[in-house]
RNA sequence: GGGGCGGUGGCGGAAUGGCAGACGCGGCGGACUUAAACUCCGUUGGGGAAACCCGUGUGGGUUCGACUCCCACCCGCCCUACCA
């Protein structure tokens, strides 16, 4: 090797590049394989696996990686059997629109684009078991997508036990009365009032299409016709988290329409509360739990009926979180879609009406959302009786009312809502004082019956609270939480002097007692629409029958292949009402086609959304060539243990999507007995991005970033001024760079280095090349240290000093304590001063050298093998213990305790570090040489800080 | 509008109640070189000759002591948004 006293990495890194394969030193053992160590604690440390997305990886995607692999080196080191494995997410959109693109089939630029990733993860030798690599494209994978699938059929969610059973329970527990069916086929339970109603009928009475009906309509996974979101340019519908803010599609920002259509639906809010609840069991970043919380979007409330003001005793049923506020319910609002909305107009209304839906039918939900804030509506000429006040009150319909969110009718509360306020303002209707904000609010409020005169700036409460009542119309709208109800009696009930949480409690019961309300919990969170009409997706192990009927496939024909079809390419229109056009339809006929007994059956033709295959890899690595089940039970116990995958590592934007779907998957597998954790992702963590500067010169063109020089305030191209901006890294802004072109000019060690000491993970932080060279320095220092210019080591037997030692033992705490907070910046920093200190001296203290290398291997793998093989140990260094550091040397004799008045120094003390806080403070008054009276007044107490400074306190 | 995160040298960032600016980049000085680049050594928050003074977005507070904790505000980023 040369030595001219740089650290010659190309060489080092191709011979344990080539070792490590050669050895499979990350092959990892599990229960069951020869030489695989049970006594061992396990850590199972995952990547969220990429897309093969086709535009290959800059430095900025293997950040994540990265970071899991000094773990998985880490914890290898600390004895725990680690489970570290990669795949890829396959199927989907992303690959498909490249595949059209393109024109090439998908799978052909899947393929090969997972081989370019391969092996750009391979060059920066990350630590992957790739006997373990699997692909959601492989049949021998979705084979167990499919079946995941037929689970959640063949399941349904019983109430009593808050949990998925086997459809067959259903059955019995129908048969059983313990259930009734409801005229809309919701369950009742089969002793309670409600099965007492007229219309609710036990199983016996059903037919066996209705007992088909009902069976159907509670399978966690149902086909359903409902408005879903209809994207024509994609040619497909798509689920609500895969539309955007403003109503387009996340992929490729194309219109979406709301649109009734037949599809695949699975009852993910039949989890909402467990899935809310059991953020609670996992180490996450607060954020995510947050953003978590608020999609399923739970809130307490009541359903309460509006009996119709038009003889016909029908009720308009609404939701709201306050139901005390409801003595100032004026008017009520429908959704325009409402299916009431016809039944209630009047025939002098039905113009208008009609007119306003018509419209906002056409606006969709880009519109509706352009002009948010202004509120429109019209009368529908329909009354409703507003149950506590007896009041006949108008019925309107608005846009501000969703169709999908609780009943699609609300209570209009516009003194103390205000969105109600601003409607109620805008037309003219009634608003009324129910509550009485605090005293604090008022005060702020009464501004503007001040400036009208109403009120004289010192006026007191009472004149405040009378002038708000009187004039609540002028005061804004305000959702009040914690005041007290006012003029909310009727002869039965009086919520007059009850805050806000006992006043609920008090008109619910009230309502209830007259069969017009209920408490209720309504979630935002929506069913899941499962269907796409794409060919790039997992097919639907289904067959539709001549008569309609549904069969699921038979568990031992699975897998259902893709087709393979050269026609795959969806069709696009912008006509919103032009009828779906799955691919699959235009598959062989003996694919579509299934006789079974004689009997003709269709196959289901939509495809499953590319979040099914990333819904439970993490559990195929765990068993990944298991032909006989998704994962054998043994593996999974050990593996996941009670908090499922130890460290799981990704970016924030799969918060709602990818970490939502994949908990409820793992939540139905748990409660079928699957798997045994309640949660797939004990603790996650979120890494940052990293980003770059891109540069723009006058015409907006970029210009390449590398070729941009800093000129004082500005900075130059070719002489010219750019300007600069800061955001993500691509090839079209010019600021793209690749981690092989860095691996070529400083190598793996470096990179991964510099990576990591760019900032905290969780941050993002600016790439710049040019900094790279102080990580190089480092590791050519490193080299230096160790190896002579001869070749020769520089490694010596004498004991090291006291002072080396320290800093020995005070490296290994703090990188150790770094890496179990993933604080890999703090870690190299502490091994670069570590480093420095040697610089000058003739050797390296063989202990110091023992010790400092393993410390360097989870981060340097290549040249801590490197130098560890040079220091006559066998390879590899991951089999070594990690470093302990040893407390003796970390011990301090004596410590200077500096005396300190208002911030000055004025005065040293030298006491033993174990003098204790007493004994400091009375040597420090003991003693007149230090310090006894200051500025002429006496001291009269110190102040000490363990090992830290010390006040003076003056009489 | 609501929620979350953050604001420290020229730059990335350390320090989470105890000597602010670890470590690195950049800058400056020096060595090497015919010269430059690379590399190495030294130095580097600002002001001041120095003692010393001033410094963590702004304003208050708690404390012997605050970048750190509390309150209010300003600014930036991310998420979310007519969810009743």
């Amino acid at each position: 090797m040369s030595e001219d006293g740089r650290y010659p990495y190309g060489e080092v890194e191709a011979k344990w590049r080539a070792w490590w394969d050669d050895q499979g030193t990350y092959r990892t053992l599990g229960p069951g394989d020869n030489g695989f160590d049970g006594s061992r604690p396990k850590y199972y440390v995952l990547d969220m696996f990429p897309y093969p997305s086709g535009k290959g990886l800059h430095v900025g995607h293997p950040l994540g990686y990265i970071a899991t692999d000094i773990i998985a080196r880490y914890k290898r080191m600390r004895g725990f059997n680690v489970l570290h494995p990669m795949g890829f997410d396959a199927f989907g959109l992303p690959a498909e629109q490249y595949a059209v693109e393109h024109n090439v089939h998908p799978r052909v630029t899947t393929q090969a684009n997972i081989a370019t990733i391969r092996q750009q993860l391979r060059s920066l030798s990350l630590g992957y078991d790739w006997e373990r690599e699997i692909s959601t494209i492989d049949p021998g994978y979705y084979r167990w997508t499919q079946w995941i699938f037929l689970q959640l059929y063949d399941s349904w969610f019983d109430p009593r036990e808050g949990k998925a059973r086997p459809l067959k329970t259903l059955v019995t527990a129908l048969s059983a009365d313990a259930f009734r069916v409801a005229g809309d086929g919701s369950l009742v339970a089969g002793d309670g009032e409600a099965a007492k109603t007229p219309g609710v009928r036990g199983w016996g009475e059903l037919s066996p299409m209705d007992r088909q009906a009902v069976l159907d309509d509670h399978r966690l996974a149902y086909l359903a016709e409902v408005p879903v979101n209809w994207c024509p340019m994609l040619g497909t519908v798509l689920a609500n988290e895969e539309v955007t803010a403003d109503g387009r599609s996340e992929r490729g920002n194309f219109p979406v329409y709301k649109r009734p259509l037949k599809q695949w639906m699975l009852r993910i809010t039949a989890y909402a509360d467990r899935l809310a609840a059991d953020l609670d069991l996992v180490d996450w970043p607060e954020a995510l739990k947050t953003m978590q919380r608020n999609w399923i979007g739970r809130s307490e409330g009541a359903l309460v009926d509006f009996v119709l003001d038009d003889g016909s005793s029908r009720a308009l049923r609404v939701f709201t979180t306050r139901p005390d506020t409801i003595f100032g319910a004026t008017y009520l609002v429908l959704s325009p879609e409402h299916p009431l909305v016809s039944a209630i107009t009047t025939p002098e209304a039905r113009a208008a009406v009609d007119a306003y839906r018509a419209a906002a039918a056409a606006k969709g939900d880009m519109a509706r959302q352009a002009e948010a804030k202004v509120k429109t509506g019209v009368f529908t000429g329909g009354h409703a009786v507003n149950p506590a006040t007896g009041a006949r009150i108008p019925i309107w319909i608005a846009d501000y009312v969703l169709a999908g969110y609780g009943t699609g009718a609300i209570m209009a509360v516009p003194g103390h809502d205000e969105r109600d306020g601003d409607f109620a303002r805008a037309f003219g209707l009634p608003i009324k004082a129910v509550v009485l904000p605090d005293d604090g609010w008022l005060r702020s409020a009464a501004a503007g019956a001040i400036a009208a005169g109403r009120l004289s700036a010192d006026a007191d409460m009472d004149a405040l609270r009378a002038d708000y009542v009187a004039h609540i119309a002028e005061y804004p709208s305000v959702f009040v939480g914690y005041g007290r109800s006012i003029d909310s009696a009727n002869p039965e009930v009086s919520l007059d002097g009850l805050d806000s949480a006992t006043a609920k409690r008090t008109i619910t019961a009230w309502l209830a007692g007259k069969g017009l309300a209920k408490a209720h919990v309504q979630y935002k969170l929506r069913d899941w629409l499962f269907s796409r009409q794409r060919y790039w997706g997992e097919p639907f192990p289904i067959l539709h029958g001549p008569d309609g009927e549904i069969v699921p496939v038979a568990e031992d024909d699975l897998p259902v292949r893709l087709p393979e079809m050269d026609d795959f390419q969806p069709i696009p229109t912008e006509d919103p009402n032009a009828p779906p056009q799955p691919p699959l339809a235009r598959a062989p006929l003996e694919w579509r086609v299934v006789e079974r007994d004689g009997v003709t059956y269709h196959r289901e033709l939509n495809t499953m959304p590319n979040w099914a295959g990333s819904c439970w890899y993490y559990l195929r690595f765990i068993d990944p060539g298991d032909e006989e089940r998704l994962v054998d039970p043994i593996k999974e116990r050990y593996w996941m243990g009670d908090n499922g995958v130890d460290l799981y590592v990704g970016g924030v934007e799969h918060g709602v999507l990818h970490l939502l779907y994949a908990r409820f998957w793992h939540k139905v597998l748990y409660d079928l007995g699957h798997v045994g954790s309640p949660e797939p992702f004990g603790r996650l963590f979120n890494q940052g991005y990293i980003q770059a500067y891109a540069y723009k010169d006058d015409r907006g063109f970029y210009v390449p970033a590398e070729e941009v020089a800093a000129d004082g305030d500005g900075f130059t191209h070719d002489g010219y001024p750019v300007a600069r901006e800061y955001g993500k890294m691509g090839k079209s802004l010019k600021n793209m760079v690749t981690p092989d072109e860095v691996i070529e000019r400083y190598g793996v060690d470096c990179l991964r280095l510099y990576e990591m000491y760019l900032g905290p993970l969780e941050q993002s932080k600016p790439w710049s090349t040019r900094d790279m060279v102080g990580i190089s320095r480092f590791l050519d220092r490193l080299w230096r240290n160790f190896v002579a210019p001869d070749g020769s080591l520089r490694v010596g037997d004498d004991a090291p000093d006291a002072a080396l030692l320290r800093q020995l033992h005070v490296t290994i705490q703090r990188v150790s304590d770094d890496m179990e907070g993933l604080r890999f910046n703090t870690a190299i920093a502490a091994l670069i001063e570590l480093n420095n200190t040697l610089v000058g001296r003739d050797a390296v203290p063989r202990e110091v050298a023992q010790a400092m290398v393993p410390l360097l291997a989870p981060l340097a793998p290549h040249m801590a093998e490197e130098l560890w093989s040079r220091l006559g140990n066998a390879p590899s260094v991951l089999s070594t213990g990690w470093p302990e550091h040893d407390p003796r040397y970390l011990k301090v004799t004596s410590v200077e305790v500096v005396l300190q008045v208002n911030g000055k120094v004025r005065g040293r003390l030298t006491v033993p570090a174990d003098a204790g806080v007493d004994a400091t403070r009375d040597l420090a008054l003991a003693d007149p040489s230090v310090l006894r009276h200051v500025d002429g007044q006496t001291v009269r107490n110190v102040i000490v800080v363990p090992g830290k400074l010390v006040n003076v306190v003056l009489a």
